[in-house]
DNA sequence: CCCCTTTAGTTCGTTCTCAGGACTAAGTAA
DNA sequence: TTACTTAGTCCTGAGAACGAACTAAAGGGG
């Protein structure tokens, strides 16, 4: 129930027009037509935003008729945000264009013994000589995140952590989300579509959904936690109960699935390997993860109807050897018509996916406060109130 | 990306302003306070809303010190919509008033063979003496419904239906909705939170999701469908498929599950009637399906992480002989230790929740637009964009 | 070469809405 | 009766968009 006046009415505005500049360079008129604001509105807007810095004029465009448009684009790095991924086996650390492009990047493992102060800490350390005029930091952790805590991370080994003590001093103002979430998100903020499923397979198993542009969180940021889904198997997981899903998903099972097939391969690496290679107990190890998957996506389908499904983590290497399966296991289980023929991609992030997902965190806010960042979010770690991306079309679109 | 003028920020302020009201009477000095607005703002725009009939002046307050102020609050039946559910077994007809007062309400049965066209008919026949000056006609479908076609709805045995052409020349837009989104909507709507799963257990099994005040629709309103989530079990569904969840927790198995531990029940009603007499088969029988809803709550807990559950259908007047078992089975089963403690309850609106849902769609749209009815949504049937309320606190908190 | 048409973008006067201060109203307490 | 407090109104000024008039820059036709 937000009040109106009239830098309401201005930032509205901003925001419009930054919108749609993010989907490419248009002309003040162009901007006119879009926005349905009037040529004059839009020219002091402009010339405000050009005075900020954040856009540029560019070439001329040549009408068939009439004056020519000056071209108006985003102007290139003017704004950008810090984001990382604190993973099972490693860091990422990113620097992120408000245009989607990676800056600068660094990737390190950490010692098995390492724990939440030890990972956060070099993190910050690497952070900080990046970190001016940045929005803010955003990192993931694979694990339920709500307000800057951390729930629990099975897979991790970690829970019931406060992370706001352990960010210290460090000068920018910093969120932590879900992993999954935040891979969604980076999809839907530079890809485009307002209802999608990021799907991270990897030992564990999650989806970030993102519903008509909005991500969904849940009371205790839960929201998405399908791979502790109960099913029948009581296989033991992680999270101290039997029969999660990702007891029978996740990766390690693949593995496991192999070898009691009569395979023999040391670890994941060696047994793409082999199933790309033609060996047919890899093949039907993979047939079998792809045809469970399939049937899991027929009730993701049911769940969260979205309209694409993108595929992240490990499982995102793997995908062309289980697409097959897959696809027809999906087609066989389908709920609606429409879900037999649901898009499903692997990441166009890749592994990136999370960090990017961390540093659009702070985009968006930027987007939404069409371009005013004012006092920003709350200094720590946290839930986000205010993401979503109107139509969801993206700049990709 | 909506944009801003003059016009927009009356409307975000008198929707404001008439947000605030919904939850009981207050002075205009009070509706400053809250919504930041100018005490001259506020008697401006509380002035124009005493025109339109929109609000009264009531009694004065006494406060201990200083001029009384004059409490306003909405006036009763000012704005009233018609909301019906076209249900497995029978038709609800309803007026509700934009308080939330049932004004009006009808239930009628129906031949067997009727079919959609029927149907619809009689309930336009019956809502058209009520029709006037009403905002509009939202009416619930127990399937899956989008923009105005019900795409599957496998109790009714319907399917591919585009409900346009049926309504004829009804002089009221019309919506329809999912009988679950809808009674999910009556619930946020009336009686607050922002994050609520809306259980429908009868014959069939769906749940209608809010979050962050916001109705899950997806890509085909398929979302919340969880009835078909596929088990283990391989029992047919009406779907057409096997071994949807529903095959497992309708009502339906609930009696053959009696019956097969050598109970005798007619129907429902008998075998409420025994287990609340102490039969042990009827409470075994209730037992069994009370475990095996803790375990599916335990589910629908990590795939929306809701702060609240409410259960519908049938199952409402099932829940206390249902409450134990099912209360035990979910702290056995639960993710996070906030799920031990999720709090489920029969619906507030009983029976008729979905046909006040239908009738919300248009409340809420008038409140969002801040009183402002101006060209309504599309004539028929559909896809609802933007209902939402803010934070979900509601006017019963 | 000039003029007409078309589209881009600017300038300026008007209108709408809120903010904020001055003012009036209506109560309590000393 | 006077001081104080809070409610509510009135009026002026500022910010923002609208829309009409205007200038700018192209192509085409006579």
């Amino acid at each position: 129930m937000r009040k109106g006046d009239a830098q309401e009415i201005r930032r509205l505005n901003r925001r419009a027009i930054l919108g749609h500049l993010r989907r490419g360079p248009l002309t003040r008129a162009d901007l006119s037509r879009l926005t349905g604001l009037a040529k004059s509105a839009v020219s002091r807007l402009v010339e405000e935003l050009l005075q900020e810095g954040l856009l540029e004029e560019g070439a001329a465009t040549s009408p068939p008729l009439g004056r020519p448009g000056t071209l108006l684009h985003l102007r290139p790095r003017a704004r950008f945000a810090l984001g990382a991924e604190l993973g099972v086996e490693g860091t990422v650390l990113l620097a992120l264009d408000w245009r989607g492009e990676v800056l600068w990047a660094r990737e390190w493992r950490h010692p098995p013994e390492a724990g939440p102060k030890e990972r956060l800490a070099r993190l910050l350390e690497e952070a900080l000589p990046q970190a001016k005029n940045a929005l803010g930091l955003g990192f993931t952790l694979p694990g339920v995140v709500v307000e800057g805590r951390l729930l629990l991370a099975p897979n991790l080994g970690w829970q019931e952590l406060d992370l706001n003590p352990l960010l210290g001093d460090f000068p920018l103002p910093v969120l932590a989300e879900n992993d999954a979430k935040a891979s969604a998100l980076s999809e839907v903020f530079f890809h485009g579509e307002a209802n999608l499923a990021y799907l991270v397979l990897s030992t564990g198993l999650g989806v970030g959904v993102v519903a008509e542009g909005r991500l969904l969180r849940g009371a205790n940021g839960a929201a998405g936690e399908v791979g502790h889904w109960l099913g029948e198997e009581a296989k033991p997981c992680a999270c101290g109960r039997r029969g999660c899903l990702e007891t029978a998903l996740g990766l390690g099972t693949l593995l496991e699935h192999h070898r009691a097939l009569g395979g023999k391969a040391k670890d994941l690496e060696e047994l793409m390997a082999q199933a790309a290679g033609g060996s047919p107990e890899a093949q039907k190890a993979m047939d079998h993860l792809g045809e469970a998957l399939g049937r899991f996506l027929a009730n993701l389908a049911v769940a969260y109807d979205p309209a694409r499904v993108v595929v992240g983590g490990k499982a995102a290497e793997l995908f062309p050897l289980l697409e097959g399966s897959l696809r027809r296991a999906l087609e066989a289980h389908a709920f609606l018509p429409a879900h037999r023929v649901l898009p499903v991609q692997p990441s166009a992030y890749g592994h990136l996916a999370p960090a990017v997902g961390g540093a659009s965190l702070f985009l968006a806010r930027f987007f939404e406060l069409g371009g005013l960042w004012a006092e920003g979010p709350r200094r720590n770690g946290g839930r986000y109130e205010e993401v979503a991306f109107g139509d969801g079309r993206g700049i990709g679109a």
